[in-house]
DNA sequence: CCTATTCGTGCAATTTCGTGCAACCTCGTG
DNA sequence: CACGAGGTTGCACGAAATTGCACGAATAGG
């Protein structure tokens, strides 16, 4: 058996089972388990399995990637957040998109500001309801579990009855050329939807962000009120942000 | 077994029952008392968990007053999940009400169950977001703090879209004359909306809520297909509520 | 206060791990 | 075809991890 026929069967194996151990599989395959100790290594090392004693686990997905997530740009994540819950103002409408800086600025609200905060996104509700004084509206939806956030026809339906003052629009890409873009067809969908009900637009990007673009393009950067970028965001970055016609802020 | 599949599954244990007791576990992963005992410890040590005497506890990030709501009848609510969650059938489209039984219901479905579950919880989707082959679909509204549902007009506009096989109707009392009640208006408008758009609805009850009766009525005891209670109802109890004419079930 | 569990620790047996090494195979090159 | 480079495999051996057992201490519940 080749080395790398051997090594997809482990992944296969994991993605059904769960789990592997070095003794069975050097048994079932009638190799030694040096062999076998050594691909897990190999694919340990390539980060496509956990090792532990005994044998490996799955690196499990969506737990480990969600979490990653989660991690990454932390503290400029929470700058953003703060730069944005300062923008609303009392008693505005103000719409939360999902993703990570959004549950940041649910974070940072005044905790005596009065406002309506319009989210499609469970875990950005779960946050929000920690202000007493926030009225908070969830639009409705199949939920899109990679991004934890609700889309589909419904939610364009529950988001065609409202008016916002404020939309804080969270994207994977922020490029001069290509505009805002996300990874996945229905989100575009519902961020343009969403765009449409608001008077002003904000993008709040974490420095990973700039200059990057994904697969769905959800507008162009003229046609949003402002996109605010971390502090330490080189002043070459933001010039070429700021040609394509935006305004660009910087976090404190 | 693994040590490490071993610890993964005390720590999912616990996020679902919420405790875990050593000699239980020996016995049913046929290893030494010991074995868990130094597994407990282990993750004791890196704060995964809390260790007491005669197994261990979650350590719960406290969220504050919820949790100490879902600290009530814990046992009695896990079996009610389990039980509610065995009554699933596979391509069925249920609705979850919200409330601390319904997340147990979401913790126990069986791991491989396709089907479509509804909600107006963003706890419940959240803890539903854990079961890969589920479809979730979340219905918006006016997020009501106290229970944590969505609530108002725009609810019942999108539940009035859609036909569901069973519905878990969560309730603060049970009672043979005042019938299904809860403690507020809009809630239990939106649960006589979700009633008429599901074929069966069930009540699961923990024993606090038997006998019990609240401000605003639901509906008649007649209506629905059948209560669960818990195993330690006495016999007088579910005796009485039968006599109303509905089906009572106990959790084993 | 007493008894039955449960706990922690030390210890020995077993398994698994990592590394170095030699044998072998494959492939490209002269 | 000869030959050397690079890769793969199995084996040996010391190190580390895991497990079950024994025994005295601590704890829970009556």
């Amino acid at each position: 058996m080749l080395t790398a026929q051997r090594k997809k069967l482990i992944l296969s194996r994991l993605a059904r089972d769960g789990q592997v151990i070095a003794g069975d599989l050097a048994v079932e395959w009638e190799v030694s388990e040096d062999t076998i100790r050594r691909d897990l290594r190999e694919l340990a090392a390539a980060g496509r399995l956990q090792r532990v004693h005994g044998g490996a686990l799955a690196a499990s997905p969506a737990d480990g990637e969600l979490r990653v997530r989660a991690a990454v740009s932390v503290r400029e994540k929470v700058a953003l957040g703060r730069r944005g819950a300062a923008m609303i103002q009392p008693g505005q409408v103000v719409i939360l998109d999902g993703g990570t800086t959004a549950i940041q600025v649910a974070r940072h609200l005044a905790p005596e500001l009065k406002a309506t905060l319009v989210t499609h996104s469970p875990n950005v509700a779960v946050e929000l309801a920690a202000h007493p004084r926030i009225e908070i509206i969830m639009l409705g939806g199949r939920l899109f579990r990679h991004s934890m956030v609700n889309v589909g026809a419904a939610l364009i339906d529950a988001a065609s009855k409202l008016r916002a003052d404020l939309y804080f629009m969270g994207v994977t890409g922020v490029h001069p050329k290509a505009g805002l873009s996300t990874g996945d067809a229905e989100e575009a969908a519902v961020k343009r939807a969403l765009q449409e009900r608001s008077a002003e637009t904000i993008v709040l990007a974490s420095s990973e962000k700039l200059l990057a673009a994904s697969a769905f393009v959800v507008g162009s950067l003229s046609e949003i009120a402002a996109v605010v970028v971390p502090a330490s965001t080189p002043p070459r970055i933001i010039a070429s942000i700021r040609a394509s016609g935006v305004k660009v802020e910087r976090t404190a």
